[in-house]
DNA sequence: TTTTGTTATGCAAGTTTTTGCATAATAGGC
DNA sequence: GCCTATTATGCAAAAACTTGCATAACAAAA
């Protein structure tokens, strides 16, 4: 819906290929935003044709050549517009929760080891961003002045993934009261 | 992704009619799936054809007629199956964050109006979410046990809700440092 | 009495996203 | 020498989802 208005932003602050943007989504905005490659590439495309994007292309020796995107004047107005406008609040489609919900009908061991993936991944994530916060702060206050709108974003996916990680644990202890004791105390 | 099985757990324990589901959707389940009601009634129709829904058709005297969905064996089969299967981590993409991220381009007024029709719609969506637990913690043990898995989704919603409107808090108060006072003290 | 809201269903067209396939060069590990 | 990963781009088909429109009856509020 606002992959386009995701890549203006990332292109305004600093023009890049498909394959850039495509990490940058990967490696530094997953928290938020996700896009698969050909999707990105599919979106450079449309919005050059707008006339929102310019590229030269690079052909480069060792490696395969690349498209270099920024941003034209009516793409910039284009971000300004958006940015005044309102957004529709996120809806979530969560398929963990679903199979959860449906959650009696299957085994509880099924769902502790569906719930120890999920920790996994929330558990790196976190990680990640929190080392991404500690590198922030090393920064001098001018960088941090300027990346301050970025950190706030920082910000939301820590503690959303922290409250995630409670929740698991929650979700963890009222499996095992759940479980029959397969050794059962005093025997 | 699975609206498909959403649809199949929430028939599985109580049938009922497209505009029903779709109810189910928009009051209960919203905190973590959306559907619209034609893509309600879209997927019944093909889970219908694939033969894991079957329907009789109710006519009302002082309503339009409706139709009544339940699972066939078939249907109970593959939702156990799916049961079965792992499923992937949640993908976010959220337009608020993209518009936070590229804040710096906009006036801080924009971003605080922005913010607070957001809080507005979190807020009202945990009130709702915690007189859902209360009502819960009214009912007697042997439900509390029979909805112990909707429960645990339950408290995702909570949890997330508050993490959401905790970082919204903190977004406030950054918002107002980058403000120019309007009043200044002493003047 | 007109308008608004709720119940009830659905088609058609468009947009967005995913999945599968395809190419091609280089670098590094085994 | 082979396998895997990384860099780099893209088409085509399918699946998922949104938006716009359409119908129809009743109830309640204005």
């Amino acid at each position: 819906m606002s992959l386009k208005h995701a890549i203006l932003i990332l292109l305004e602050s600093e023009p890049g290929s498909g394959y850039d943007l495509f990490k940058r989504f990967k490696d530094g905005l997953g928290y938020f935003w996700n896009a698969k490659h050909q999707q990105v590439y599919l979106e450079l495309k449309k919005l050059s044709e707008a006339g929102w994007l310019a590229f030269e292309a690079q052909t480069q020796d060792t490696r395969p050549d690349k498209k270099n995107y920024r941003l034209t004047p009516a793409g910039h107005a284009e971000l300004l517009r958006w940015l005044g406008e309102p957004v529709q609040p996120n809806t979530i489609n969560d398929a963990l929760l679903v199979k959860l919900y449906a959650g009696a009908h299957t085994s509880p061991d099924n769902l502790r080891e569906e719930m120890q993936r999920h920790i996994a991944v929330h558990r790196k994530t976190l990680d990640s961003l929190l080392s991404i916060e500690r590198d922030y702060h090393g920064l001098p206050a001018e960088q941090r002045h300027t990346l301050r709108m970025p950190y706030l974003t920082l910000r939301r996916g820590i503690l959303g993934e922290q409250s995630w990680l409670q929740w698991a644990e929650e979700v963890e202890h009222a499996l095992q009261d759940t479980t029959p004791a397969s050794t059962p105390p005093g025997k």
